[in-house]
DNA sequence: TTCCATACTGACCGATCGGTCAGTACTATT
DNA sequence: AATAGTACTGACCGATCGGTCAGTATGGAA
């Protein structure tokens, strides 16, 4: 699969250096192919056709139909990662502040359905040594945030302290990507009626979530009914704004 | 991609028959190439090689490549069904129930990675039509199921009533896959320590998910349903505002 | 002007792909 | 013995794949 490695003697195309014009067009032809197709199905042939140059230039680019991959996954993983810390402003409690990251998060899923897709693949696909190189570049910075968040959390005494700070921020991660990832299955049941509709998804799943690892989730007076195995029917309670 | 349909005349290779010996043979390294390197990087060649016949006879036994891997999904997800299923007998608390699903579901996702990962990658993959198909066809039974189990969990008071059942079954699911995609990753961040511990996972997982479904969460005197929380912190302790 | 690196091209390569086909070997029925 | 249907094969096909190469156009530094 892995062509010859010449040792790229006056070949432009390195990781960290800008691309000319005809290189970046080029990247984001393939970002969006290899995300709409994958890997396999997408060719350099196509991949130049769309660019509207030559095949012959796209290789002038890029080392290898590999190298190119890589290339994407890094500006998608890059973009990514970017998008998911700017969700961390709002809110006081830190409740609020995990509410607003699963929504924010989320959104950014679907709003960038084709990279996400790519970025999903690539994790799930991942050798043990390739799931270390993205642990480390890619997802490090954001998790380690999240679990910050819910440490904090902890510390306040609005989190329980007897749970994995990583398992609850894992959760909230699974929660939306499975999400991403099943809707096109889970829209056809039919007692299930939120897989069109993300921001109530979210809400719900996160007002499941957080009353699993609120301290005190007994004292919630606002909506007041959690309490007794003993009440006989309780009326139709939404999650509210 | 797909190729000329032809209207298969002496064509034995029908969905629901017995397949001859030969074609089992074929079917099952066929499922274990497609699981562990995907569709597109898996050749007839290969395929026939690996199944010691000719290329031409895994065409006598299926018509094309697509409903080779069609055939290899199915039984996928039949196996993968009736396995989900099983988990159902133990416990007479609802939680116990879905406890003991959430164990057994990660313990055949584990164990038969490859196949599994081919499943996800279909659910992932799958267009709004074929989502249909695979809702309908494969996984409805085992998730109406779940979404039964948690309905007469409500209604026996064990659980909240004011949240949606098809929510909290499809994070059970979630729960379970994410991990099993993740895990390669997950594993090498340094404040994770239940990558490699599914068992762990699962039990404080299913503590995260039922605390917060739970009715009376903390009247939580039952401390051997769960299982004990893993870290020696009290747990629930309401800490001061 | 000369020089040289870079952007770019069309034609081409060997390999491999999914799939076909004519033909053989082996039954089981008549 | 003849027939018929199935399992199976080797040789082959056109298409497409990733990648190469010789060569041209361009533009800035000398």
């Amino acid at each position: 699969m892995t062509p010859t490695q010449t040792p790229d003697i006056t070949h432009p195309a390195r990781s960290e250096e800008r691309l000319s014009s005809g290189g970046q067009a080029v990247l984001d032809v393939a970002a969006g192919l290899f995300a709409e197709k994958g890997y396999d199905a997408t060719s350099m042939s196509e991949v130049a056709r769309g660019a509207g140059v030559s095949k012959a230039n796209v290789f002038h680019h890029f080392r290898s139909k590999h190298q190119l991959y890589l290339e994407v996954i890094r500006e998608a993983c890059r973009d990514s990662s970017a998008a998911l810390r700017q969700g961390r402003v709002s809110g006081s409690t830190v409740t609020e502040q995990l509410s607003a990251f699963l929504a924010h998060h989320l959104d950014t899923l679907l709003r960038r359905e084709q990279v996400s897709r790519l970025v999903v693949r690539e994790v799930m696909e991942s050798s043990p040594e390739g799931g270390k190189e993205l642990a480390e570049q890619v997802f490090f910075e954001g998790f380690s945030e999240l679990v910050a968040i819910v440490r904090e959390g902890q510390e306040s005494g609005e989190f329980r302290r007897d749970l994995d700070p990583a398992l609850l921020a894992h959760l909230i991660i699974s929660t939306n990507v499975f999400f991403f990832q099943s809707r096109n299955v889970l829209r056809h049941f039919p007692f299930v009626d939120f897989a069109d509709d993300p921001r109530r998804f979210v809400k719900m799943a996160g007002d499941l979530l957080f009353h699993g690892c609120l301290t005190a989730p007994s004292a919630e007076a606002s909506s007041g009914t959690v309490g007794h195995p003993s009440l006989p029917v309780n009326p139709q309670e939404k999650v509210h704004d």
